[in-house]
DNA sequence: TATTGTTATACTCTATAACTATA
DNA sequence: TATAGTTATAGAGTATAACAATA
């Protein structure tokens, strides 16, 4: 009979493996202020891929209550700003400004700083292989991937 | 200048990845009222590698109280037993039952059968690969790689 | 006194529901 | 009436702190 565990399933792995990181994301966000949503509403927002809050909360997974809380957070820091849409006043269009895109980076940098210790010890081509198939099942699941 | 983006790090993949994966799974579980910390706690139990409750809570990297409720939880559907310590009467000793083997069984069937989703489109290969590297990944950062 | 486990409490995150403005 | 956004409220999940039993 076969005999895989649990723990070496890709489900499980990628759920204890993504909690973990995801943490140690979040701490280091921490002296900025900001979460890892914070940040995943800012590069949706770099990639143009929705402008509507509407339409972020749907590719992003979260509530538009969420969301208004996530603009507000960045907008109270200049990073993103809200206007009105002229052809649907109900509609606030969202916007990086130069604060945003500069804090992004920022942000960016320690997601980098992060993938270095996690790949310490994996050959480059191990690395490229784990950045190309996760970006495949990333991808499989309707998640963005404007990379 | 170099423009990776933040949301093509492994640090930013593997937490938003991990957090949908970890909710789909979260679901299937849901219909035998259990979670995956509950899963993790057995798998656990069913390695070996820890017994009392502060062992396992450290491995887990939960609070002591949380794995409280877990062990309750799982003691009350008679898939885990406790006896103390005869050696120190404050630890108590958690074991899997063949109730609780069973189940944990039931679990790992729902985990592979979600990994056959999640590799779908990938070769052999690169399932393998992945595997491969996201054990290395795991270990590295101190997680339990029992397999 | 220190440690193991437990209980009580509080906090964080997020969703659901109610509401406002615009269409 | 329906939709975009906002505010108010509630729930899930988890940690921290206080406590009891044993060492």
């Amino acid at each position: 009979m076969n005999d895989v565990k649990v723990t070496a399933t890709i489900a499980f792995r990628l759920g204890t493996l993504g909690a973990l990181v995801g943490d140690r994301f979040a701490e280091r966000l921490a002296v900025r202020d900001l979460k890892p949503k914070h940040v995943g509403l800012m590069a949706l927002l770099e990639s143009g891929a929705a402008a509507s809050q509407l339409d972020v909360a749907k590719l992003m997974h979260v509530a538009p209550s969420l969301l208004v809380s996530l603009a507000d957070h960045l907008e109270a820091r200049g990073a993103v700003k809200r206007e009105r849409d002229p052809e649907d006043r109900r509609k606030q269009i969202l916007a990086l400004t130069d604060q945003g895109l500069a804090l992004l980076a920022e942000c960016t940098a320690l997601a980098r700083a992060l993938d270095a210790e996690l790949v310490d010890g994996l050959s480059p081509e191990e690395e490229a292989g784990l950045r190309k198939v996760l970006r495949r099942v990333a991808a499989s699941v309707g998640l963005p991937t404007p990379d």
